[in-house]
RNA sequence: GGUCCUGUAGCUCAAUUGGAGAGAGCAUCUGCCUUCUAAGCAGAGGGUUCCAGGUUCGAGUCCUGGCAGGAUCACCA
């Protein structure tokens, strides 16, 4: 049991014996201490005074003396008005330690038995990743680390929304313009060529409805509804429904050059998942299930023969489910990729990690999964993450405004192999290895500036200012783990042991106990849906180790018992950073 | 207009879920490389936590009402 909860359940015994008030577990409060007091932790006494009817620092003694009878490691206290601060012994710290440095799972969370669906990423196929799909990908990807390290067993999928009049456009414009070429002709990665025709469509798009609206004297609403193009995209669409295999082979084509442009970024950015899937596999079973729910009645359809889920007794809407022509809406096919998935894995819950944009999106997906009496509905849960936004607000693909993800990636690695440069970190390394220390350094700092933001709050990115790789960054906390490396190859002693001093520096009890607050960093980050618990408890553990290093001397004092447990400090230390790092998606290097 | 989210130092973000005088980084200024990596450490300045009420021993956090920004409420995705 951890040293809070055993202190809890102390105070509550404290609180019957001494006032006989029977008190519940969360109304006792441990914090630890602040630093301009002494002591490690502090019970916060003043729900109990009206149990006492005495002053606080009265109860606060009293409470104290009771606790320190009971339980022996704790070595003196101090009391400030109702605030009740423990010091821990010394040797109590250091026991603690012994065990975190001896414990090689430190920080895994015993099994669930919970299987977790985790979606993310969930890209558009006629256009490459920006800077909204990192932020996604990122947190994803970590939010799955954190749930396995929460003991659950996580599952990563995607989906690909690859059908639609969006992707026919594409079509459409390769057709007229492309002459044939392929990315191999050109040279150009998959989805960045495809998104060429995206553009290329929009400007004949804009040019045919301008020519409308001059020469044929139409109003702009009627020129965008009857832009020839359009028209031809629509018609396209529908052959592709009516599997028309010219069309289909064309669409297999296309999709499977952004496939391959998209496979790429995913392996530069260290992401995965282990199924795919498709709307385009979707849809129909999603339509199928809005019709077997009319049958059941618990949809309805209007005269128009369009199909409707009434939610106003959930506190929602009308929200249409099927067209009037019978084509399928958005959510039809999160109808059908909810089913299909269930399925595949029977999982206890379903995490979508997407932009907030659709929250309300999600909600109807739940309560029309509700009224189905799905049993998959409740385990429905949107991990919703705020947009990111550039100085000139939000980014819109259309405008051309949106930060592409693979120039961002390659500008991270030639800023981190210029400051690395200017720092000559790479002496003695070979190309490969300055390469690979560049490709750390400059994921890590993308990273570490994704992932230390809450997902649900909004976040700033301005193209003009390079991600800083000083202070709270990603290579701020590598570099203590490169220091901590470096140490460890110039050590010969053997650090493997325990460790048994009377008292302690106050740099070593602070790092024992920032290592001591890993596992509840884990379970935080877990609960909250929140990766970025989990960046700022590693910059916090590297900032209190750097302190570490700088006052107290690791490898030459004249105790060589004193070494070693430095040495075994930083070890340990070096371990979780690259635990938490790993969980983040980070890598850590040996030498920077 | 309805609903939801956000508002904390000049800027980017924290704040143990209601606990002590709201903390970090960047930027500005001052020190520290003749001991383990200075991408570091120590220190200074910088705040009406959007505003006004309320609940509480105690409010950045909870409730009410405003203000500002954003999202959404499509037979778009």
């Amino acid at each position: 049991m951890n040293i809070e909860a055993t202190l809890k359940q102390n105070t509550i015994a404290a609180v019957k014996k001494l006032y006989d008030a029977a008190i519940e577990l969360n109304s006792v409060t441990v914090n630890d201490t602040r630093k301009e007091f002494e002591g490690d932790l502090t019970i916060v006494v003043f729900p109990f005074v009206r149990f006492a009817r005495k002053k606080p620092e009265q109860v606060a003694t009293e409470i104290a003396e009771y606790l320190q009878q009971q339980l022996d490691f704790i070595s003196h206290f101090n009391v400030v008005k109702g605030f009740l601060n423990l010091s821990l012994k010394d040797t109590y710290w250091l026991h603690t330690f012994n065990e975190i440095a001896h414990n090689e799972t430190y920080g895994q969370q015993e099994p669930t038995n919970k299987k977790v669906l985790l979606e993310y990423i969930g890209p558009n196929t006629n256009k490459p990743l920006h800077l909204g799909h990192i932020r996604n990908m990122f947190i994803g990807f970590a939010t799955a680390n954190v749930l396995s390290a929460n003991g659950h067993d996580v599952h990563k999928v995607t989906i690909y929304n690859d059908r639609g009049i969006a992707v026919c456009k594409s079509m459409i414009a390769w057709q007229k313009t492309g002459k044939g070429e392929t990315p191999e002709s050109t040279g150009i990665k998959g989805d960045h060529f495809v998104g060429k025709y995206y553009v290329a469509y929009d400007k004949i798009y804009q040019a045919q409805v301008a020519e409308l609206v001059e020469k044929e004297g139409m109003t702009e609403k009627e020129a965008k509804q009857k832009a020839p193009i359009l028209l031809e995209a629509r018609e396209m669409l529908l052959k592709w429904e009516a599997n028309d295999p010219e069309i289909r082979q064309l669409w297999e084509t296309m999709n499977g050059w952004v496939y391959n442009g998209f496979f790429d970024t995913y392996k530069k950015l260290g992401v995965d998942y282990e199924k795919p899937y498709y709307e385009s596999g979707t849809y129909l079973l999603g339509k199928e299930m809005v019709l077997k729910g009319l049958k059941d009645e618990v949809f309805y359809q209007k005269e128009d023969s369009s199909i409707w889920v009434d939610l106003t007794e959930k506190q929602l809407d009308h929200k249409l489910l099927l067209r009037s022509d019978g084509t399928s809406v958005y959510i039809t096919q999160d109808l059908g990729i909810a089913e299909l998935r269930y399925q595949d894995y029977q999982m206890d819950q379903s995490i979508y990690v997407v932009g907030d944009e659709q929250n309300y999106h999600f909600k109807v997906l739940q309560k029309t999964l509700e009224v189905m009496q799905k049993p998959y509905a409740s385990g429905i849960y949107h991990l919703s993450y705020g947009m990111v936004d550039l100085p000139t607000g939000k980014m819109k693909s259309r405008e051309g405004t949106t930060v592409d993800a693979d120039d961002l990636v390659q500008e991270m690695l030639e800023t981190a192999a210029k400051h690395t440069a200017e720092l000559g970190k790479t002496e003695g390394f070979s190309e490969a290895e300055a390469n690979e220390l560049y490709q750390t350094i400059g994921l890590g700092a993308l990273k570490y500036f994704i992932l230390k933001v809450n997902p649900q709050k909004r976040m700033l990115f301005n193209p003009k200012e390079s991600i800083d790789f000083l202070g709270h960054t990603g290579p701020f906390i590598q570099y203590s783990h490169a220091r901590i490396q470096s140490i460890l190859r110039k050590y010969t002693g053997d650090y493997a042991q325990n460790f048994n001093f009377e008292s302690l520096q106050s740099a070593e009890k602070e790092l024992i106990q920032q290592l001591y607050r890993y596992p509840a960093a884990i379970v935080e980050a877990g609960r909250d849906y929140d990766p970025s618990v989990i960046a700022n408890y590693a910059y916090q553990l590297a900032k209190i180790f750097n302190k570490f290093y700088n006052e107290l001397p690791i490898l030459n004092n004249e105790d060589e018992k004193v070494s070693a447990f430095r040495v075994s400090l930083a070890a340990t230390t070096a371990r979780i950073i690259r635990q938490a790092m790993k969980i983040l998606g980070i890598d850590v290097p040996d030498r920077m």
